[in-house]
RNA sequence: GGACCUGUGGCUCAGUGGUAGAGCGUUCGAUUCACAUUCGAAAGGUCGAAGGUUCGAAUCCUUCCAGGUCCACCA
């Protein structure tokens, strides 16, 4: 045995050993009970980043329950990650010189699928380098064509349930980026604006004065509204306001919605690209015109047409103000919806797209969670948990992108009505002829990825989806509760009538040693395969553990994976004095010291028991907090100093009970720390063996 | 506007009713010993503030202050 342990020497050749010997291979074993947790789906073309490491958490689990006598599967699958995928893509197109627009939809495809594949290995070994038991035998792939059949079922069952709809609204489009994004994916950006105060000529005689931020949609406004209540304007309601600049006549209306308090108590309204306002529109039965197109310039005003937005504001301001109209614009701080992955400003513009209803869904997981067949850790959360599922509105799946799972949705062209279907249709479902053509929209990633517990599993086997379905545990950030966990209980309880998962645990973020969230702007990005490569996996791993609170943010510096490290050195060290001792000549005799035996013997007892009450109550740090003390500060530095003589002079039976309960603490610190640990085992029991199987 | 989290030694964090803890850092000492990636010891905290409950509060309750996060949103 070498005097220090050497991470970088074992970490490979062990690793290879467990993947070879198949160790980390689901069976269907009915003779057990199964443990499954599904590993969340990292990007396909990503690389491994701390958010990642925090996925140890699954391979403590996994390894725990594996100890316990338990069948565990820790199911391993890539996402094509829709957007995401596509962004980085046409970065590299853009180095290029090209751009999306270059290439037809079959094409462009066909090339990201290709850009993916290239990178797919990346991430993969890089979680092997981590140490992480996942069964790379099952793996999947959310393109993979079974994959994509049962999503295509799940779509046509929804839509044949009248669950999935379609809506002419207003969405959040991105004209950068060229498609819709859910409410999810908008970022609100407080930012310092205007308000404008505008005077409309009213044709019966007088005028009214509007405030608003957005005067460039006044080319397409439809009214001016008021609330009732307002004497200021109650005259007015029903008289009829001449629009400056393009002189179109509107009515002045009256609804409760119109805060008196706010600007001058009289709104314009602007239905294609406002929420409030086309929700307005609909309730009083009027138009919307729009006049910004999806690429973001501005359309069918006859004034400013082909100019961006911004620009276009200028100009009407400038008209206005020419006709003295513009009579105040005060500095206004406001909020505006942002992309975000672009950064740019969302444009509410009105589009035909795919919903999902969720209320009958999100009432059904929140009684599932409250019902305690969900639960939650920490409990924190279970009240977090069912906000969301509160609050959750209609979801938009369309996205207007290439690269995802195409929706299985067609139009009738002689009718113009939609129908679904998960088998690629031959004839007309609505009038039996051949005149139909498939929406050409992808689905939101989250539509597959809110599939995929029951997804992945149906992929790889009807057993298998019987054996692990539902899964054991759902383990992720905090940060994805909304846009993921929820969506998984929804979905997957309305498919196949359980659960996705009985528990979820959710862990914090990793931040920097000053808190500060990681990134690159900030420079801060800590890359968990450089300390890899320093200090070893098992520090890394330990790292985010040691010390921490479940679910609480988790800050990370190099001097933690030093301490860290510094403990693997000292279990491979305590293993090394018990094993250059060992001396089978020796004589057995009972110690003198018989007593202290006795202590430590009862002492372990304890301590394991505590151990695995904390496991079982999802408590990983407190179960690792308590086997370093254990290990470290009363065994090696209490214990073993106290029995060092009685085994120098070679008392076997004080060595002997000493390595007994040593082995059974590396047991318990082996979902920690599994390199270091079967590092040891295999030196005493041989390399044909592992502490993982033990 | 609503909700949640955090506030404990120099730094980063555990501790949730019974005499204040860890890691890192600091100071002093030890060391031909399994480990200097070690061992022993020490310094350092009125547990954000105030009030309340209690025999007893870092811990429970109320209010406030500070930092952070999420949601909603008035043109």
């Amino acid at each position: 045995m070498e005097s220090k342990f050497i991470p970088a020497d074992v970490e490979e050749k062990l690793y290879r050993q467990w993947e070879e010997r198949g160790y980390f291979t689901a069976k269907v074993n009915r003779e057990k009970k199964p443990f499954s947790i599904i590993l969340p789906p990292p990007n396909a073309n990503g690389f491994l980043h701390m958010g990642h490491a925090m996925q140890t958490y699954e391979d403590i689990m996994i390894r725990y329950h594996k100890l316990q006598g338990y069948e565990t599967m820790w199911l391993l699958g890539t996402d094509h990650a829709g957007i995401e995928t596509q962004y980085v893509f046409e970065k590299e197109l853009r180095k290029q010189g090209k751009s999306r627009f270059d290439y037809d939809r079959e094409t462009l495809y066909q090339m990201i699928y290709e850009f993916v594949e290239k990178s797919k290995g990346n991430i993969k070994n890089q979680f092997k380098r981590l140490g992480f038991a996942l069964d790379w035998s099952h793996e999947t792939y959310t393109l993979d064509p079974k994959t994509v059949k049962i999503v295509y079922k799940t779509f046509e069952k929804f839509f044949n349930q009248g669950l999935v709809y379609r809506a002419n609204r207003l969405v959040n489009f991105c004209t950068r980026d060229g498609t819709s994004f859910s409410d999810l994916e908008v970022v609100s950006q407080e930012t310092q604006g205007s308000l404008y105060h505008i005077k409309f000529p009213v044709k019966e005689g007088g005028s009214i004065t509007i405030a608003t931020t957005r005067p460039e949609t006044m080319l397409g406004d439809v009214g001016v509204m008021v609330n009732p209540k307002d004497k200021r304007y109650k005259a007015m309601i029903g008289q009829t306001v001449i629009l400056p600049i393009t002189n179109r006549e509107v009515p002045i209306i009256a609804d409760e919605y119109v805060d008196m308090k706010f600007g001058t108590g009289a709104v314009k309204i602007t239905p294609a690209h406002d929420f409030n306002d086309f929700e307005i529109a609909k309730k009083h039965n009027l138009t919307y015109p729009p006049v910004i197109g999806f690429d973001g310039k501005m359309q069918n005003t006859g004034i400013v047409d082909g100019m961006k937005v911004k620009a276009a504001r200028e100009e009407v301001l400038k008209q206005l103000e020419e006709q003295g109209l513009l009579l105040k614009t005060e500095p206004h701080e406001m909020v505006i919806k942002t992309c975000y992955k672009c950064g740019n400003v969302l444009e509410p513009l009105p589009l035909e797209q795919w919903y999902i209803q969720i209320k009958p869904l999100s009432t059904k997981a929140k009684q599932l969670i409250e019902d305690g067949k969900i639960t939650i850790y920490p409990k924190r959360f279970k009240r977090i948990a069912i906000q969301i599922l509160d609050d959750y509105i209609d979801w938009n799946i369309s996205r207007q992108n290439v690269w995802g799972i195409r929706i299985p949705a067609y139009k009738c062209t002689s009718t113009g009505e939609w129908f679904a279907a998960a088998e690629a249709p031959t004839v007309c479902k609505i009038c039996g002829k051949t005149d139909f053509e498939q929406d050409p929209d992808i689905f939101d990633t989250w539509f597959s990825s809110a599939q995929w517990p029951f997804a992945t599993l149906q992929t790889i086997g009807q057993d298998f989806f019987e054996y692990f379905y539902p899964t054991t545990v759902l383990e992720t950030g905090y940060d994805i509760l909304r846009a993921w966990v929820a969506r998984m209980i929804m979905f997957g309880h309305e498919i196949t009538g359980e659960v996705p998962f009985q528990n979820v645990f959710l862990h914090g973020m990793v931040r920097d040693k000053q808190g500060q969230k990681m990134s690159k702007s900030k420079g801060n990005v800590i890359n968990p395969l450089e300390l890899v490569d320093k200090y070893g996996a098992d520090a890394v791993r330990a790292a985010l553990i040691f010390g921490t609170k479940e679910g609480n943010d988790v800050p990370m510096s190099e001097s933690k994976v030093m301490s860290m490290r510094n403990f693997a050195n000292k279990l491979w060290n305590m293993g090394r004095f018990i094993f250059m001792n060992q001396n089978p000549d020796a004589k057995t005799e009972r110690s003198e010291n018989e007593e202290i035996l006795k202590e430590l013997e009862k002492e372990f007892a304890k301590v394991e028991k505590k151990y695995h009450a904390h496991m079982t109550k999802y408590e990983f740090a407190k179960a690792f907090d308590l086997m370093y003390d254990f290990t470290w500060h009363r065994l090696a530095d209490h214990y073993i100093e106290q029995l060092k003589d009685d085994i120098r002079n070679g008392n076997m039976d004080v060595l002997e009970r000493l390595k007994r309960i040593y082995l059974q603490s590396l047991r318990c610190i082996h979902p920690y720390m599994p390199f270091v640990t079967d590092a040891i085992w295999q030196v005493f029991k041989g390399e044909d063996t592992s502490l993982l199987v033990s």
